[in-house]
DNA sequence: ATTGACACTGATACTGAGTCTCAATATCGT
DNA sequence: ACGATATTGAGACTCAGTATCAGTGTCAAT
């Protein structure tokens, strides 16, 4: 079910590069499979370690050089939780307007969608003057304290 | 008006140290009276800086290890904006739910606080089975496309 | 006031994510 | 095939933040 978007994603950014005169090569297409084939979040390290098992070729220097291309074209997203490296999520455009919670006591991340809060803040912002580019909720939260009352409705950690 | 509120956090910091039976330094207190002497956002850079023009002796470890029980206190909020460097806040206790929305134009940072923001936040969490610990909503967004509709609201930028 | 346990200090070496440089190489329209 | 130029890997570099360590300051008990 996810294999289609992925590879419609992969003809999106070989598009988007030829759009910028930019060229398809080797190993931004080892970068780019790797990207669009999984669905899980992942930093620019762990894309260099799995780029390398299909290009052993692919330097630090061309993930890094990549990323932000992949980001420009709308099909990544770019996000900051305050580590001191960021995270990439390659599913992107199939639910922009995600926010996230992040467990302090085990790490999980959690995505939701509310058009509620989306609609609040487009409200507040104009109200302020400003014209939205992009929003990101974190929330810092605790499954622990729930689970010790019996609540947590998050299996599996 | 911002004096009194000023040092009466410096006094709870300061019991803050006590209880953990951590000490008073000369070094702590300039870094303290430079912390709760401003109203403004800074970095720890900034703080080093500043807090030198008080006591020359201040070392920028001193100053990153201030931070960490400024922040533990729950006086002082740690931000994280996607640059490479951290932000924080010295006036959290008097406003301690507000968002920020961050001019990708003009870097100015405006803070606002929604009720029905914070409430909206915590029904989800709570349906998700977390605890909301603390919340950071970012809004990147653009004061110039609402200065060339004439709707800019931001005066100063 | 002296003692002593230990919190605290500055200097400095270090870490680790991300950037920059540069000479060599690959791509792709012609 | 050619050639203009985009791209490459290696490794030096940057910079915020952390760790180490020997020496110093604080404060409660004496």
């Amino acid at each position: 079910m996810a294999e289609p978007d992925r590879n419609a994603a992969k003809e999106k950014f070989l598009g988007f590069l030829e759009t910028k005169n930019l060229r398809i090569t080797a190993q931004r297409r080892a970068i780019v499979d790797t990207v669009f084939g999984t669905d899980q979040h992942f930093t620019a390290e762990q894309l260099l370690e799995w780029a390398r098992e299909k290009d052993s070729s692919v330097s630090r220097a061309t993930v890094y050089r990549t990323l932000p291309l992949l980001t420009e074209s709308g099909l990544v997203h770019e996000m900051d939780f305050g580590k001191d490296y960021k995270i990439y999520d390659p599913n992107y455009a199939d639910h922009p307007n995600h926010n996230h919670i992040i467990c302090d006591d085990c790490d999980k991340i959690v995505e939701f969608e509310s058009d509620r809060l989306d609609q609040l803040e487009n409200e507040i912002s104009t109200g302020l003057g400003f014209k939205v580019k992009s929003q990101q909720l974190r929330i810092n939260a605790s499954c622990e304290e729930m689970k010790r009352l019996g609540e947590c409705k998050n299996k599996g950690h």
